[in-house]
DNA sequence: CCTCCCTATCGGAGAAGCCGATGGCATGAT
DNA sequence: ATCATGCCATCGGCTTCTCCGATAGGGAGG
């Protein structure tokens, strides 16, 4: 049994095929195929459906995937624990905590972990979807998100909330309006992002609870460029607090004092069992994070 | 990295040297030493020192060792599993426990499991120390032991109670003798097992308080030798009732109604953590190994 | 029916595995 | 000191495996 051969199973299974499985690793397809064979042979089942439109698993090869993920990522493990380096910690995160609070809690753990605590980390950047099925696939280790989703059944701890806010430039025509009602807010327009983001999910929320008249302005895939779009004057937009803390507090975005609709936020970590070496320092980083909420965290 | 390059590097480990890893193997001895090179190289660091009188483990090589252990036992997991295999559950037990109460318990656990409880069993029978050192090593998955011995941090239950009795063949002169005194028996010859068995560590318990003149008439290392002995009427013997349940009941011995000296035994398993689908199993044997406990056993 | 994509197979070149034999090196006995 | 012993690395050889490019088969979809 070879490395090689269950990377070249776990690609294929990946990829749906062994043509792209061999693109990928680097190998001409031949010889992938002579791998499978030789994997095959070595367990004396066949692991994989050959058809003509690519290649799936059978039922003994999906109760190899498990195994095989493991086995390469203790490989992983093994050399660097022989080599002397420190554990790998690979995280994923939404890209809002991804930028605006993760930078900072990295840092302080970098400088503040010691002994076996400490650990190279890696961030990964993605949905909320494709971050749980890379945490369930074994390709993290850990996730921050915001809260919501299907339930976890893996450990998990809330790190801080946060609550969704209602913010424009200063210069918008909202902006000076005291006290902000909900007609006045249905007459402004929106900036909003892409069906499955965190934040329109927000905004689909508080369009649910206002009513169904919420204009659209602009829809953006670019957290930054909304962002920017709101200073710009062009719409309003609704999001967590702390992914516009900047420019809240350099006045380039106001937050309106909107009684309705703040929708709660918890932040959450979730991560695998059986971590192995990464595991402290996971669980260091997970208390730093608890204790690292800023002011703008709390929930008011 | 293949296992065989593993597999020989912790033969290795184990049996002290190349060559002597080799003979076990079946390999040349140039042919271990290759393997280790390449592994080596593999890693990029070396793993063993060589020295005209053996090979040990170097400090990167120690780090390797459970590893090693754990990829090979996951190779052979995965090997159940994806050819649908029961999962295996490898347990010690001491000879007592082995000849004496877990036939009719595993029996009964062969007949009484179903679904994912199944597990086909291997029973190793060794030492006490022995068999904690197999367990932490990974070559056993859950041992059944007397009690006493260093403190184990890992998972255990307790599954029942026994008390040593003094028994005798019933023709001996001690026993008619009622009641009876430590006067009595300090009269008697004993039978007695090897230095580190547990009969032993009662009979030296039961000589610390009884004074220091109990006589020794044989020491054997068979336990099966040692009851035989006591039925043929050569001597006393001090065993834990279980051991000798068989003969009571048959009549070829008879236990002393001696007040003094009985040592309280516990019965307790201990397994590893990460034990993968033998787990589900372990844990379904253990229960019925608490429930199983026959009359004989318990404490009066 | 033809085309396209996916995979298995084949033959050859190169690499790796394995072996037996040899030699170096430290240890321990003579 | 010297020799013998046991351990391991190295070398040349044979075999086997690995990988590749090219080719062929076989279903899906136009």
């Amino acid at each position: 049994m070879d490395t090689r051969q269950l990377r070249a199973f776990l690609t294929v299974v990946e990829t749906g095929g062994i043509s792209s499985a061999a693109e990928l690793l680097g190998y001409a397809q031949s010889s992938v195929s002579d791998q499978l064979r030789t994997l095959e042979r070595d367990l004396g089942v066949p692991v994989l459906n050959r058809t003509s439109i690519g290649t799936v698993p059978t039922e003994a090869g999906q109760r190899l995937l498990p195994y095989a993920r493991r086995l390469l990522d203790l490989d992983n493990e093994l050399r660097r624990s022989v080599t002397g380096q420190r554990p790998l910690l690979r995280i994923g995160a939404l890209q809002s905590l991804a930028d605006e609070w993760l930078p900072e809690v990295l840092t302080a753990f970098d400088h503040g972990a010691a002994g076996p605590e400490t650990a190279d980390v890696t961030v990964t950047v993605s949905s909320r979807t494709r971050l749980m099925e890379e945490l369930n696939e074994g390709r993290l280790d850990a996730v921050f998100t915001l809260d919501s989703g299907p339930k976890y059944d893996g450990p998990s701890a809330v790190v801080g909330y946060d609550r969704v806010v209602l913010v424009t430039a200063p210069t918008h025509p909202l902006a000076g309006v005291h006290p902000l009602t909900l007609a006045d807010v249905k007459q402004s327009e929106f900036l909003v992002t892409e069906i499955g983001c965190i934040y329109r999910q927000c905004f689909d929320e508080f369009g649910r609870d206002v009513g169904p008249s919420l204009k659209i302005a602009m829809i953006t895939g670019s957290l930054n460029a909304l962002r920017r779009l709101a200073v710009n004057g062009r719409g309003a937009a609704l999001l967590p607090r702390f992914s516009v803390a900047s420019e809240l507090s350099s006045g380039d975005l106001v937050m309106l004092d909107l009684k309705e609709g703040p929708v709660r936020l918890t932040v959450e970590a979730r991560w695998r069992e059986g971590l192995g070496p990464a595991e402290a320092p996971l669980r260091s980083l997970v208390e730093l994070t608890q204790k690292f909420s800023p002011a703008s965290w709390a929930m008011t």
